[in-house]
DNA sequence: TGATTATTAAATGTTGACAAAATGCAGAGG
DNA sequence: CCTCTGCATTTTGTCAACATTTAATAATCA
């Protein structure tokens, strides 16, 4: 699996893409903030590279929603609010059940056992994690789980912009936060969706995986109410 | 309403975004067709502007799904084979169906008379529409009644990448297919979608959604076998 | 003194030129 | 006659400079 995520097939690395891929490294790593303004000059000798390049970058990840432009002013990174993360949840889980029920659908038209052993493996993995309260395990299986069924779906615009929405949700003030705690009620949901995987029943993926969303939003707006102000 | 669509509130016209606009206008309208490369140098020449704004307007538009980048090599007019449309009209039902739930919960959370007065009459009219049969004005109230619900959803997000699908579906070869016939199959499914709305029942409004779009689907798929080679 | 208007500095928008890579063609060799 | 290699042309990638717009500051006037 190639670390450097490039978009499309035949794509060789761009200087361009570089610089795209670092300003979003510094997004999500926090080094750049919600809200920070992006001065192009800067940033272009902070990267011994020049402006338009720069520029280039910065257009690119507006258009994927990292950042926010305004005419003759300037990009910002786009800072999201509460109200917004529900919009971005909405979204995610539609095309995440989206991608549920395309892939319960492809199972019924040609068997995949691989995918369906692959899953049985995450949740027994997770189980494990859960037992042990290895939370850094759980997070990464949690996101393997949700990757493997948009890859499992087979369709590269619904993960493309599933990624962009992962990627904006990130932006929202407090890291930490997304991992809920309810692991095992979470455990459970996945198992759901498995089954109604394995049993080629996509009108079940569908509902499961949305149950699965929506719980997840319940519980984020929780621990959000107890973390107080927003 | 306004026909540029410019993306951000905050975002008043650029040379770049006017030059993306007249670009994706050509294509909509097939003055350049799917395939086709796009010369930077051609096309400044052609718009009397600079390459490297020609260069940000197809960036941008590559982006959103219109054209596709080869490194070194280009942009081409993305061509859309049948299988990706499948995925693509998966992924707007998706979008849709989320839209017409979360449209169906506000409704449930904040009566909205007006919205439900505005569907019940692009319904009449599309009534009317079918007994005139009158195919231009249904086309338009069809499209009408989907923009409709998305901006009811008040999800900006995904009003943007239902709107990018869109315009993405009509990179498929062949103009005019996706008039599917069944007219009064889809205003009875419209119905039903209403109806959920009114009753501020999220979980019906989501289903008679999916099953508007699949059956979109099924007609459209009729429509390409009988017009034959594909 | 306070507010309004010039002036000035900084940042973005736009352009044309230079460098590197890819494609097409021609000629040599088999 | 076909294939492979090397050169020339074309096209994209990158850069530095110019133009325009915005924001900040200073100066003027009531």
């Amino acid at each position: 699996m190639n670390t450097t995520s490039t978009p499309l097939g035949l794509k060789r690395e761009t200087l361009a893409s570089s610089v795209r891929s670092e300003i979003e490294r510094r997004i999500l790593a926090g080094e750049l903030v919600a809200g920070e303004k992006l001065n192009e000059a800067v940033l272009a000798d902070s990267l011994a590279v020049s402006r338009g390049t720069v520029r280039e970058a910065i257009r690119s990840l507006a258009d994927s929603g990292l950042i926010a432009l305004k005419t003759n002013r300037g990009a910002y990174v786009r800072t999201v609010t509460v109200d917004e993360i529900r919009n971005l949840y909405d979204l995610r889980g539609a095309v995440f059940a989206m991608a549920c029920a395309a892939t319960a659908r492809r199972v019924g038209e040609e068997r995949d056992d691989i995918l369906i052993a692959t899953l049985k493996r995450n949740l027994e993995d997770m189980r494990k994690a859960y037992r042990d309260d290895n939370r850094s395990a759980y997070y990464e299986l949690n996101i393997a789980f949700h990757d493997l069924l948009l890859d499992a779906a087979r369709n590269p615009k619904a993960k493309a912009v599933y990624d962009a929405l992962v990627k904006e949700m990130h932006l929202f003030r407090k890291r930490g936060l997304s991992i809920s705690l309810n692991i095992a009620h979470s455990i459970e949901e996945h198992s759901a969706i498995v089954e109604a995987i394995a049993d080629a029943d996509p009108q079940r993926g569908r509902e499961a995986a949305t149950r699965h969303i929506e719980s997840g939003l319940g519980r984020f707006l929780e621990t959000l109410s107890d973390t107080a102000q927003y």
